[in-house]
RNA sequence: GCUCCGAUAGUGUAGUGGCCAAUCAUUCAGGACUCUCACUCCUGUAACUCGGGUUCGAAUCCCGGUCGGAGCACCA
């Protein structure tokens, strides 16, 4: 029966239309520097460029952007990070390219500028430079002619000149009002070698990243860029080059800086020192914002996709907590993930009067499968619950049965019946609770360690996500014999 | 100093001149349900940066202020 539709429209969900996008032809790239995995600031682009070009049908490229090897040297492992998480948000680059391959290519394009007198070999040296672009008035060698640029850029290129000697400098407005733009640097010299094995010390004139970038997304037939606000110049720097080359610029979209409040200012030089140090276990230790860490702690890429993909596409800097995307992970995880006992802190207790024996507790609340959990009288509890107990009171262990306290130190019980109807008659509070000789389980999370024993059921739930009743999510990270570590996603 | 950009509830968003006494999500508060302090459900609190202008009509357009962000590197 087809019902009457409200004539109010749609709320727009998901991504806005990205402009002049034609269906199977666009063509994004993600450029990281790989010199650290992803964070869950970086993930943004990943999620978000990934898609868009999914929505259009279109080809998406993975591009590193790595040609610093001095401030921001790549970390070798770090490509297949990207690879690796990107695999796990379910996104297979069509292609994969590195900036660092293509320095030919670079040069060939930078030599054409040369001649064609749209590029100097400038010898002044930074501040210089700067004291007169921001008067707007040339330095000398921007009037050197073609054929002179061309000698000095193939003495830069067999290692005549020093670093900092000399710089390719893309000649713009040197008027311009927009003191950004003025004639820009493309290359530098740097006589260091490249992480890579295969590119070492092959080469000492090094493009700076509005070059690189520029080259690569014409060549690359990128159709579409979205990138952060503070390279929204580098846009208009690059669109000389554009200009010159008779190219056409991609459609660019910018966003603001996202912070993730629980974590304020962590950089990832600052982490990788940290690392080093010994303050973290790793990249993927679970008070990091590595996309490793959520990983690790359980957060499904499904979840992630859906916060950033909800975030939008805005210029605004935004301000956001991890409480939303654990919101989001929540709905994905509840459903799936079986419940199990684990005793934080654990406080054991005797039940005189219970014979011990299998107890059946559903694996989801409401709903008919169950798990069995063997054991005898002794049983822990947390501390905490255990704090709340005093002689006389009555508690219910959760799916096992009703109890009286007749001991507060050594806490001890008086099994009285497994009936819900006592439970309720008598208002119990109900608590959870594991059998002493359970599993020794370790429980690592953003905001601390916990140790205590679980039910030995977890032993079947490695690598899934699991709802510790009373305590939050975790997932299970690893399961030796006797003990278990499990990493805390959220509540 | 010069230049560019932005501004809707605590947070993130929807909204492109009348359907907006403003959407959705999350957070927070209260309640219902529940053998978990989870889930679900109900209710509530809470926003168009300010001042002018254009218009019959402005969150939406224009100008100015304020606030915030970014760039002016031989980093990305």
């Amino acid at each position: 029966m087809l019902e009457e539709l409200s004539v109010k429209k749609e709320p727009e969900k998901g991504l806005k239309a990205l402009p002049n996008a034609e269906k199977g032809k666009v063509v994004m790239r993600f450029a990281p520097n790989p010199n650290g995995p992803p964070t869950i600031g970086s993930s943004r682009g990943m999620v978000v460029n990934s898609e868009y070009v999914k929505m259009y049908d279109g080809k998406f490229i993975l591009r590193f952007d790595d040609t610093d090897p001095d401030q921001k040297r790549p970390m070798l492992e770090a490509y297949d990070w990207y690879v690796d998480d990107f695999k796990w948000l379910g996104v297979t680059p069509d292609e994969i390219v590195k900036a660092s391959d293509r320095f030919d290519t670079y040069y060939e394009i930078a030599e054409q500028l040369i001649l064609a007198g749209h590029a100097y070999v400038c010898f002044c040296d930074g501040e210089t430079f700067k004291g007169l672009k921001d008067k707007k008035q040339a330095c000398p060698h921007r009037e050197a002619a073609p054929e002179d640029n061309l000698a000095h850029w193939k003495k830069m290129l067999a290692g005549d000149y020093e670093e900092r000697e000399a710089v390719l400098r893309i000649k713009t407005d040197i008027q311009h009002k927009d003191p950004a733009l003025r004639d820009w640097g493309a290359f530098r010299i740097l006589k260091k070698d490249h992480p890579r094995p295969e590119i070492g010390n092959k080469y000492i004139v090094w493009p700076l990243l509005d070059f690189e970038g520029a080259i690569e997304d014409h060549l690359l037939g990128t159709t579409h860029i979205i990138r952060g606000k503070d390279l929204q110049d580098s846009g208009k720097r690059q669109k000389y080059i554009y200009d010159y080359l008779g190219w056409t610029y991609p459609v660019t979209l910018h966003w603001g800086r996202v912070r993730i409040e629980e974590f304020g200012k962590l950089s990832t030089s600052g982490i990788r020192r940290d690392i080093e140090a010994g303050v973290y276990t790793g990249w993927d230790d679970p008070r990091l914002p590595t996309v490793q860490a959520i990983r690790r702690r359980g957060i499904q890429a499904e979840a992630l996709k859906k916060f950033m993909i909800e975030m939008g596409v805005g210029e605004t800097d935004v301000s956001m907590s991890m409480d939303s995307l654990y919101a989001e992970n929540r709905k994905f995880v509840d459903p799936i993930a079986h419940r199990m006992f684990f005793v934080a802190d654990p406080v054991e207790m005797k039940i005189d009067g219970y014979a011990g024996g299998v107890v059946e507790a559903p694996l989801y609340p409401n709903q008919p499968e169950m798990r069995k959990i063997e054991t005898g009288n002794l049983i822990v509890v947390t501390r905490e619950d255990a704090g709340n107990l005093s002689v006389g009171s009555k508690v219910r262990l959760k799916d096992l049965g009703n109890v009286e306290i007749t001991s507060v130190s050594p806490l001890a019980g008086k099994y009285i019946d497994n009936s819900m109807e006592t439970t309720k008659k008598e208002k119990m509070k109900i608590i959870h609770w594991a059998p002493v000789d359970g599993l020794k389980v370790t429980v690592l999370g953003p905001e601390g360690n916990f140790e205590g024993i679980g039910e030995r059921n977890i032993t079947a739930e490695l690598d899934k996500v699991v709802q510790f009743e009373r305590f939050g999510f975790c997932r299970i990270d690893s399961v030796d014999g006797e003990n278990v570590v499990a990493y805390f996603a959220h509540k």
